[in-house]
DNA sequence: AAATGACAAAGGTATGACCTATGTTACATA
DNA sequence: TATGTAACATAGGTCATACCTTTGTCATTT
């Protein structure tokens, strides 16, 4: 085995521009892990890694450090890499959280996000109302809107776009950096909802109202109506995933 | 230059065992993109990296996979490796963190934080009021009581220790993994307000009541009033920094 | 039984080579 | 002149190998 021609890293090697080598292996070790086929405690060699995925040393360090900026392994000489106890790891690394809604344990994802999302979202609501400009506060309006007329036109799959683009928008007219950062994780539990059919055929009244309240507070600029009215938003989100 | 004999990375070499050495390389890099001495769009290569911290081509490609997981630089053929728009970094990764405390942008890490537990602790201290064991409900309990005790005394010191490990402890007890994750951050923002002078010489006799408060509501199993009680908390965090 | 020292395992680091994608440039063509 | 194209050089991607350093483990000694 002089090169890596005997197909690496298990691709089925269809589609030519793939993905890079140590990305697919970095996945591949990560999901693993995650899904607890590599359990907390269990060790493994720079060795073990090269033979699994017929990968260099170097792909293999690459990964490690990478698993280990996470916090999901460590490495000791003379012992290997060992699997860290999932309380230390980076929870809010969107690889992980992407890792782990692919995992059997997608159930305890989502609801740790939607709890996330039941703290941060009215928060930024109020954000918004300080701090967005006027565009942000214009675009706002303009999506509320549309989101009235696609879901009671009942179309799912645009309104599901569109609350997306909303609640993204939201994040990021917050203000605050870290906000932001989430607006992929609230995508991903908004589009799982309604691919899950948590969604109700049309959306209900009291959920196009509030979302026309928070923008219109916003636009306002009033920051407690506008956090409020997003907790009734939210309200709705928790008692459709029969939350207390 | 055969070996990294000259001192490489910059190190004093004062303490023998002082860290890693991609540790360090990362550290510094790190703190380069985050303090903007490496601005967005800037180019650089692996020979430069080499070079700037006398490292071997193997520490600058670890160092450079791991700045590329955390999103603060992307790497392309042909052109190299350059620093992204900070709206892409992964903003919750704690050495991100940690290095933009460092930083002159450490105001701003600040607000966003204190925003971020303003929005997080008192859902925290619901989910803490349904799901907390039987021990840390006890814990908390006696945790408040120091923290009067102390508060009462003056002991500045040792009130903003337990005042951690109550904070701390909630966030453990919460039944959120993303939220205990917080943690770490939350003792940093704590620490600072004393560090920088932030405390009153007492704390706020307010303050006290509230931490008892919340404790007495999460020993209660209610929810909603662990909620509001830790509100209070944060109102007096939010006027003592002058926030909103 | 405890301290000590030799040994070996495994990561840490350094080099050097070759592969491959891709920006750039120059040239040829319409 | 504008545009498509082919050659070239650059810089990361990947691999192989070698040596250093730390640190478990175990046998030896006291």
């Amino acid at each position: 085995m002089s090169t890596a021609t005997e197909n690496p890293a298990g691709t089925t090697d269809g589609e030519p521009g793939a993905q890079a080598l140590h990305l697919r292996v970095l996945d591949a070790l990560g999901e693993a892990i995650v899904s607890g086929e590599l359990a907390p405690g269990r060790r493994l060699t720079l060795d073990d890694l090269q033979q699994r995925y017929n990968i260099s040393r170097t792909l293999a360090r690459d990964t490690m450090r990478v698993l280990e900026s996470m916090n999901l392994v460590y490495s000791r000489r003379r012992v290997g890499i060992v699997v860290q106890d999932p309380e230390l790891w980076n929870v809010f690394d969107p690889k992980l959280v992407r890792w782990r809604l692919a995992s059997s344990r997608r159930a305890e994802q989502y609801s740790s996000l939607t709890e996330l999302r039941i703290a941060v979202e009215p928060i930024a609501a109020a954000g918004a109302a300080r701090r967005a400009g006027a565009a942000e506060r214009r675009q706002l309006t303009a999506l509320a809107a549309e989101l009235r007329r696609l879901g009671e036109a009942g179309e799912l799959e645009a309104f599901l776009k569109a609350d997306i683009a909303f609640h993204s928008l939201l994040l990021h007219s917050s203000g605050n950096e870290m906000f932001k950062a989430l607006d992929g994780m609230v995508a991903e539990v908004l589009s799982s909802r309604t691919q899950q059919g948590l969604m109700p055929f049309k959306p209900r009244p009291e959920a196009l109202e509030a979302h026309e309240a928070v923008a219109a507070a916003v636009a306002a600029g009033d920051a407690g109506t506008a956090e409020t009215a997003m907790h009734h938003i939210l309200d709705e989100v928790r008692t459709a995933m029969g939350l207390p």
